[in-house]
DNA sequence: CATAAGGCAACTATTTTACTAGGGTATGGT
DNA sequence: ACCATACCCTAGTAAAATAGTTGCCTTATG
């Protein structure tokens, strides 16, 4: 049941990008030292994101990612589905899924079905904005926060 | 975000267990042959289920295994923690982490406790027996519902 | 004492994860 | 023009997790 590290790393870039949204785009080398996380990598992650039309880019020097939309209307289910694939917890109780949907009729499929509505709701319902905005007073109140987790 | 095959499996052995609670201990053989998988694999799986107290064993001809406490009595969470190690989505969230817990101060960690609460909410809140009681009730309406799902 | 049943360890194949390497392309400043 | 900065893209790879299989041992029942 874990979240991937590519989730990890992703949402928290996103939410770097939301606490700068509107001051143009924001490059990768600063993006990953944020995070002592390695350029190559991230880069992965936000093309991802970006054909997921989540953030958009801007070549050459001074370019950089940005967002494509107000981050208070950017809900963390759309970039942890970009990012994870699916947040299904069992395939067949998955949007995407069309084969098993209707013909699993396992023993175990109504707590799957409840417990992936309730992951639902609270993905789809938290706003990237909400992130930035405790993240921002995090670091107003805090004793210098680091951003870095394993 | 998925959860395993061996998570699958033991809980709806479990679940199969909890229908015929009561009338003497279930055989490998049985259990396995309800869901289509390998005797070899459920049994390491009903292994951990019995070093965590959830089953019990008899052995010997005519034995097998059987729940060590009334379905009502046992939670969805207890059993999952068993056979997937943790039900946590990231670790720095878990129960069981001491090191992270406090110190982590990232910006996804709101989203992070608030997704690992109403999990867990779920998880600890159903019981095995509900889930024994929906099944059976689908099996009495249903036409030859089988246990099988990917 | 044969047969049915659980107990246990070790091995293996596959897939997923988490990266790294290296080359290509576009843009802005001097 | 040219060079530094920065995104674009593909491929490869090492390690870990997953999903099993195999084989042998022990325990009880009839």
């Amino acid at each position: 049941m874990k979240l991937s590290t590519r989730s990890r790393y992703g949402l928290k870039a996103v939410i770097d990008l939301a606490v700068r949204y509107g001051s143009g785009p924001v490059s990768l080398p600063t993006l990953a030292g944020e995070q002592g996380v390695s350029e190559g990598y991230l880069e992965q992650l936000l093309r991802e994101l970006k054909k997921g039309g989540v953030v958009d880019t801007v070549r050459g020097a001074q370019g950089g990612y940005e967002l494509t939309c107000p981050p208070v209307e950017l809900s963390v289910q759309r970039v942890l589905t970009l990012l994870e694939g699916s947040t299904a917890v069992v395939d067949c109780v998955s949007a995407e899924d069309h084969a098993c949907n209707s013909a699993c009729t396992c023993s175990a499929r109504p707590l799957f079905l409840k417990l992936q509505n309730r992951i639902n709701d609270v993905l789809e319902q938290t706003t990237i904005q909400e992130l930035a905005d405790d993240y921002v007073e995090q670091l107003k109140n805090g004793k210098g926060a680091r951003n870095v987790c394993r």
